[in-house]
DNA sequence: GTGAAAGCGCTAACAC
DNA sequence: GTGTTAGCGCTTTCAC
């Protein structure tokens, strides 16, 4: 079924050309003519041509492998990047090196060199955290090797990046609550000094102001991104008698943590209190009852970097600097509801 | 920072021995006198010489690239398998290629091959469901390139695999529940047909009868592994006024399904019914309550697949085919508890 | 123990 | 339009 692969000089023969035309034909180069084409492409499909990449890396143009470093304990969100990165990598006839790396770890720039100069990868795709380490940053400018980064929070203004507006998302997920007739509303940020916690915090803000609803000091809690850090903010939150009907977490795993909470103080989820949480993941569907959410667009925001970073490679984007938002998407699922449906049904029907 | 490569033709002058000498050296082979390897030693790290994997996949021999594809919906279980494939390959000098594959797709074939030819993988890792499918084991078979399998469910007779004992797994989980006092103990099974599933229900009943506990048919409820399948599973079970006081679900998905399935019934998890899982996936610790489960060992898996697949390459393995078992581990978490404790507590205390 | 030469499959430079 | 030549950085003969 496979048989033992052909080279250029096999098919070069066949069609009775030199090795460089046939490298011409497979390469898609001009300066081909109709003929000498079609018989060369004759004998790729005959012999079930498929070009050696190691070759065209070792004589040092291009390796079409692109690295894929990651540093992240989500699972699916290193699933989501994976498939859209590989998706686009393979309709480009590009592929993937992917390498765990640590940022706290000595040897992060061990690693990120064995990628770019053993490996010998054409671009690097960054996603969070690490596309904010001001190390890794500088090593890949000095490498002078094209990089893309997804959803970077700091120093925008180096290699390309893909983003989603994460004020916008959080903006309207409020809105979504406010709309549900639901006036005190409590948040849970984010990991203090990521620019995403920031962001998502204006949201919210920004919102809730614009529907003139006053926010208590004590109805914003900090958090980590982590379930525990939900679990505890939703503890602070959910003891007091006057607690808000809804809380907005700025990621999932929080949200599941809230979720916790609630029923740990016999609370229904979503009668007693609304829970949104943001990003998606698979947590979102998996806790009880499942969780409205902002879908980022993860596997999209991979693959457009993937294409971004094959863009410049051939030289068809600003090496400089160049930035692609993708849509995010409100998921409304059944952990949020309306203030005034859960009234209906304990007051008495009128 | 990152300097320009240095190869090994630099070593060699620098070192003042020819470049096969050098070669020699950095590929640590015998026959080169103590002195010259530390001259050589030394220039490798003067210069910071790391050899290029192109050139040596160019030449025919090795590319030191394993390839990893995959086809399997769980992230959890895709990203440990990576984590442990990527930490062993990058011990061994390796580097990985992934690719997602789906065995339904009509182009298998053409992406397997691309991998195999174009890439020149010295290797594959096969985890389920990918592993068992007859397609691809042929086509891997014919190229003649090594392959590891992970978790295989048919053909245990091709190529290297690594497993895990699911039958004792679930055997043992099931021992547990016993222990603590549970006498009518329902079980969800995974998709029909796979052998997983067989083998975890079969542990399930020889602990059962070896208890002297019989299982009413209806309390065995067949399942795909899905959430929604627990789900329906759970409402079936919990619907009947004589209903199991545990259940064991064939993995955590289904777990988290019974377990919102209890919610819905108003029922305790773990008070009036204790749940178990297998697999010890994210949604174990991300449900509430936290779930009893069997932790599958896949990064350990991976890993040891990855060994297995260098070790051959190295020609120290038996090229036929190699086992290896991985140790399971199991997780007791909340939402199983005796039912003595729970009658106690619902008892006048003595 | 060590080295010179040949070549992997491809691409680049420069002819024609 | 097409072919020739000369490499890429490494590994493999097979000498010495």
């Amino acid at each position: 079924m496979v048989e033992s692969k052909s080279t250029l000089a096999d098919i070069a023969k066949l069609a009775k050309v030199s090795v460089k035309t046939a490298s011409r034909v497979v390469r898609q180069e001009p300066n081909v003519s109709p003929k000498t084409r079609a018989a060369v492409e004759k004998a790729m499909k005959i012999l079930k041509y498929r070009p050696s990449l190691a070759p065209r890396a070792a004589v040092g143009t291009r390796s079409y492998l692109l690295g894929l470093i990651f540093d992240n304990p989500n699972p699916s969100y290193i699933v989501d990047l994976l498939r859209g990165a590989l998706d686009q990598t393979r309709k480009e006839g590009y592929h993937l090196i992917v390498e765990p790396v640590m940022a706290s770890s000595p040897t992060v720039m061990e690693d990120i060199t064995s990628l770019l100069v053993q490996s010998n990868v054409d671009g690097m795709l960054l996603p969070p955290p690490l596309c904010d380490e001001p190390i890794i940053l500088e090593a890949l400018r000095a490498s002078g090797k094209p990089f893309a980064r997804i959803a970077p929070s700091v120093s925008t203004d180096v290699g390309l990046h893909v983003e989603m507006n994460d004020f916008e998302a959080a903006r309207q997920m409020t809105q979504t609550l406010i709309a549900l007739a639901h006036t005190s509303v409590g948040f849970v940020t984010g990991r203090r000094g990521t620019v995403t916690t920031k962001r998502r915090l204006s949201g919210f803000l920004s919102a809730m102001r614009d529907a003139n609803l006053t926010v208590p000091d004590r109805f914003i809690v900090e958090g980590t991104f982590e379930y525990r850090s939900g679990l505890v903010a939703g503890e602070a939150l959910l003891r007091h008698a006057e607690r808000p009907t809804a809380i907005f977490a700025s990621n999932d795993g929080m949200a599941a943590g809230l979720i916790a909470a609630a029923h740990k103080f016999s609370l229904s989820v979503p009668d007693d209190v609304s829970i949104a949480g943001f990003d998606d993941s698979v947590v979102a569907t998996v806790v009880w009852p499942p969780l409205t959410t902002v879908r980022q667009p993860i596997k999209e925001m991979a693959a457009a970097a993937v294409r971004m970073l094959i863009e410049q490679l051939r030289g068809r984007l600003d090496p400089a600097s160049s930035t692609r938002e993708l849509p995010f998407e409100l998921m409304i699922r059944a952990s949020t509801t309306s203030i005034a449906t859960r009234t209906k049904i304990k007051a008495v029907p009128t």
